[in-house]
DNA sequence: ATGAAAGCGCTAACAG
DNA sequence: CTGTTAGCGCTTTCAT
């Protein structure tokens, strides 16, 4: 079963009765530089492709210590807003060459800090991460150990590697601010982990919003400590079925908005008959649900590229500017889920 | 910028006085087969955590002819079957010592080939695949070439490679003899890719079902061809503007049905008063569709568990038996969408 | 109970 | 224009 070990380049020399040099200067394009028989390189070319010569990146990689190879760590890459920005970044490193290593940290940093490690045996060039939480310690020890880390979705204040994220704030803001036009003044905010950086921006973006409407601090309603399902569940429940039940409901992830549909639901209340909903991040389904739902989209194609740009600079020598901090415009696709109180 | 490279064995064997050989052996966990000294084999070990010394992979593959990592092939890493497949080869992978190389191929056969060509190139010791499309010849030869290969969900008939798929005819023939027990009897079966595997599995489910109900052939209803959201559209919109719709449809794929859904929609119909709706594959949203949607779910946890044991065998030099062909049960999830006529 | 040294396949410095 | 050779870091045979 073992792996037949195609042909190498002493083998390869041989049949041509040429040096490995030789071989391996015309396989790498240095033919010209070396000033090599065009003849010469013609009969390599040829006898590469007969017998099917690819070098071995083992020994390459030990040898040039580089592997063209990235590693890439999300808390969870069944989440389709994880799951599409590694598509990009698998599409766009396969075109500069680079293959990519899949991690799922399972939103947890032992996990995440175990697949750095586990990453940097492998010699990975760089390390693309969507971090798990709330400590960045560990990213800036590898950061400062000299590998190449872009740091994606989430991110910390006060650190010293490039990030990418989505302008959280103005997103937010432009969720909460249609909500306010059409009418809503009693907005509860059902949050996703606190103190994480984008939660932090989001909850900002809400506030704004709220304080430019001249809505008082007083009748702001911020609730809910994670981005899950449940926590959307438990939150919408608790909030429909309070005296004075919020109008509207902005939901700070695509899970917890399931979680409020669910509520909803349950409840027997209907979208936005009963309650008006506009939620974080664009899905395929987000069209077809049960109303379709007011969204606020992160690029995540934008995301994955420029992370992906980002690395590749740093690999190949480029200083990037301390404290590099891309904020992508979200886009807020209009649908039925809010209710115009206006009319 | 250059990555600094950490620690190596001869660095390490240096600072405590031994030798090489001697490190290696501890590190690889032999020590008691060259009977080395315990107090040895703690300084070692102690030595290595203070020092942080990983071994580098790139050596080791090229001393081992392997590199302890397998490559994942899918048509769309964003689709969200696709990816808890991923996210359990991932986890599976990782817990017996081996990283997963991700590649994408865009639903494009050519891609397919590249990814593998690619990937045979990085010397990845195992592949599973999902494979695109309709032809098999490349993969045939990648098998026999020695290549260790696990296809999963889609395959061919009369193939050598090992296969691991959902048991797609029982999952159609639940999935219809619940709209049967219902009082359906015209039911329309929106299809995916005609002569993919899957689809023809699916279809015979779909007609042995009908078939064991009694209703004459001339009335099963077999429209469309690819397991997109546009096809799903298209079929809908087509079968029920006929003068004589059906009562019930069932739609092979995630996509379809959400593509069925926005007919239904823009058609001023409701589900399941208008039309019932079953649907192939489980997703987190199903729950929370307009109408919770009768689904026929896939267990991602198997397939991928399996794919991974399947190559890992083979890397190991266990010998499959040909024509390994492992078919994992679906399960139906019964929900709102299905209106029982009976009534 | 431990070490010396060969060699995996490649690149590049040095040598013509 | 081409070749010889050292060496990347590791495992393992052979020696002691």
């Amino acid at each position: 079963m073992k792996q037949r070990t195609s042909i190498n380049l002493k083998e390869l020399a041989s049949q041509l009765n040429l040096s490995v040099t030789t071989v391996s200067r015309v396989l790498n394009g240095k033919a010209k530089q070396y000033r090599i028989k065009a003849e010469t390189e013609q009969r390599v070319r040829e006898a590469a492709n007969i017998f099917h010569y690819s070098p071995n990146q083992f020994a390459r990689s030990l040898k040039l210590d580089k592997s063209e190879t990235i590693g890439v760590i999300v808390p969870d890459i069944s989440n389709p807003f994880f799951s599409e920005i590694v598509k990009n970044i698998e599409r766009e490193s396969k075109n500069r060459g680079y293959a990519v290593f899949i991690g799922d940290s399972s939103d947890n940093t032992t996990q995440e800090i175990a697949l750095i490690n586990y990453f940097t045996s492998r010699k990975v060039d760089g390390l693309i991460i969507a971090p798990v939480g709330l400590s960045s310690s560990h990213l800036n020890n590898i950061y400062e150990s000299g590998m190449p880390v872009v740091i994606i979705d989430r991110s910390f204040n006060d650190v010293d590697f490039p990030v990418v994220t989505s302008n959280n704030y103005q997103g937010a803001f432009d969720a909460t601010f249609e909500l306010l036009k059409n009418g809503h003044t009693k907005i509860a905010l059902i949050q996703g982990l606190q103190n994480s950086q984008p939660n932090t921006d989001r909850v900002m973006g809400y506030v704004d919003a709220m304080k430019q409407w001249n809505i008082p601090h007083d009748k702001l309603i911020i609730v809910g400590n994670s981005f899950s399902i449940e926590n959307g569940f438990i939150q919408a429940t608790k909030l429909l079925q309070a005296a004075d039940p919020p109008t509207a409901i902005f939901a700070l992830s695509n899970l917890i908005t399931l979680g409020v549909l669910k509520a909803v639901s349950d409840l027997g209340l209907v979208c936005p008959e009963n309650v008006s909903l506009v939620s974080f991040d664009e899905q395929a389904y987000s069209a077809f649900l049960n109303t379709p739902m007011t969204t606020i989209e992160q690029n995540r194609e934008e995301i994955g590229l420029r992370a992906v740009n980002y690395v590749l600079d740093q690999i190949n020598g480029l200083r990037l500017k301390k404290g590099l901090f891309l904020k992508i415009d979200t886009k807020i696709h209009l649908r039925k889920s809010i209710k115009n109180l206006n009319i």
